[in-house]
DNA sequence: CGGCACAACCTGTTATGACGAGTTCTATTA
DNA sequence: TAATAGAACTCGTCATAACAGGTTGTGCCG
């Protein structure tokens, strides 16, 4: 290569920007920046990523918050470090961390890739028709909605739409859900003892907006899942999956230990 | 099988001594400190372990330091904090933490159970007889020498004596060989294509030495491996895995790709 | 022209300090 | 006595600062 021209985007030209006073952390907010650029591209792999000191004036923050964010991502194995040098974007790779596919997923990988979510949205809604009868509450009651893109090795996979009662949903939002499996911090972290799920399938075609996450054409076949979880008679998590269809086999094993 | 009635150790009383001089940083130091006192039980699963400023005081470090130490500890699943509280040891569970089984485990575990290392000596060594002749070096020369203890689900299931080429050994040893894979960094980080392995097994009894890593009577039986992994030609990691025979099946597919 | 020393970058480590937020126990108050 | 306010602890976040260790380019010198 010539010259020194600009390495990557660096500014928070597009909607990314980072909110001093949001009750979110700094480095959170970073490092989710961070994470869509390496997922949909900004940052190719192998590319070398902005240096600490650039990315302190970008985002107007302290070193440490930098590297605080840098070194989550790093732990994730989304980038590595070379001291002396920088930050550079991983290569995905399967036989790396296994262990995030969740329910689904757990029984569907033999073997272990690499994914990650990339939180789309999380918020209290009123219970839909649909909702409120597997609760078992009155449609318009509130319940907590967490929208998410599943990764499978750097590519979307599905679109999850979960939805909890409003007190786990406010506790899930605090955790780190773009690597972690949601089953496991109900699991660990809440000390819910997940039991079983009913759940049921069907083929549908992407509309314009699962088209556009999942990067296929509108049309285009997709798996739709709805599973409600339990923990033992109580309701705990109740998702509607959306899998692109070019990309799943379907094998399951449902029990869970 | 002693009965042990201290309650939580903080200082330094036993052969935990922090080197402040020593190359590698003193979060590092303190993180397999406090990773020792967890797996061998001196600091029991769902205790509360000392508060972060105790630890300032007992380590002589600042408390960015303590929390870099705890902070490592946290992603990897062994211990986890409750603001306000403080930290707490976790409680060892399968389905938690796949992927750390390293080939041999990695096509053993069907499913995924919390394994790490404990790191025994690294170190330079000359190669004896039959690592010499493995690697194709005269008897006397240099290789690189990693023995680690490794656990299973808070268990320890092997003892492992590694070998590996002065040039990566050095590497190695910076990496953090308490939670990843060997396999994974040599394939990652250091951009070798593990392409085959050579191994022969037999079983044997445990050594004085062997019996009192892995908690075992002296004689138990013992499932040992010597197993040499090559990228294309070149031989890269020569291996000594002395496995608890009650504790393993055996069950392995080589090909890795 | 080739080699070597140095400056200019990078990340790694660590300290100090400050404030916020959550928990728990205590002491004051109604 | 019971409720409440607060003190005293915990971890969470973020800033500033300094130095070490590694890499890379530049420019001087032979």
């Amino acid at each position: 290569m010539s010259s020194r021209k600009q390495i990557a985007v660096v500014s928070k030209a597009s909607g990314d920007a980072i909110d001093a006073v949001s009750p979110v952390p700094l480095h959170t907010q970073i490092r989710e920046v961070l994470r869509r650029r390496i997922l949909d591209g900004s940052y190719a792999p192998h590319s070398q990523m902005p240096s600490e000191s650039q990315m302190m004036e970008a985002f107007g923050v302290s070193r440490i918050t930098i590297r605080q964010a840098l070194g989550d991502l790093q732990k994730e194995g989304l980038i590595f470090k070379v001291m002396g040098k920088g930050s550079f974007v991983a290569k995905p790779k399967a036989f790396q961390s296994l262990s995030r596919l969740q329910g689904f997923g757990e029984a569907m990988a033999p073997s272990g890739y690499e994914t990650y979510s990339l939180l789309l949205s999380a918020r209290q809604v009123e219970a839909s028709q649909v909702v409120a009868a597997r609760f078992g509450l009155r449609p318009g009651e509130a319940v907590f909605e967490i929208q998410r893109l599943r990764y499978l090795n750097r590519e979307p996979i599905s679109v999850d739409v979960s939805y909890f009662p409003p007190a786990i949903g406010e506790r899930l939002v605090q955790e780190d859900l773009a690597t972690r499996d949601i089953f496991v911090i109900l699991e660990n972290d809440f000390g819910h003892d997940l039991t079983h799920a009913d759940l049921q399938i069907e083929a549908i075609s992407a509309d314009e907006s699962l088209a556009r996450h999942l990067g296929t054409d509108e049309g285009a076949p997709l798996l739709r899942m709805e599973r409600m979880t339990y923990a033992g008679e109580q309701p705990l998590d109740f998702e509607f999956l959306y899998y692109r269809g070019d990309a799943f086999q379907y094998r399951l094993r449902i029990e869970r230990s």
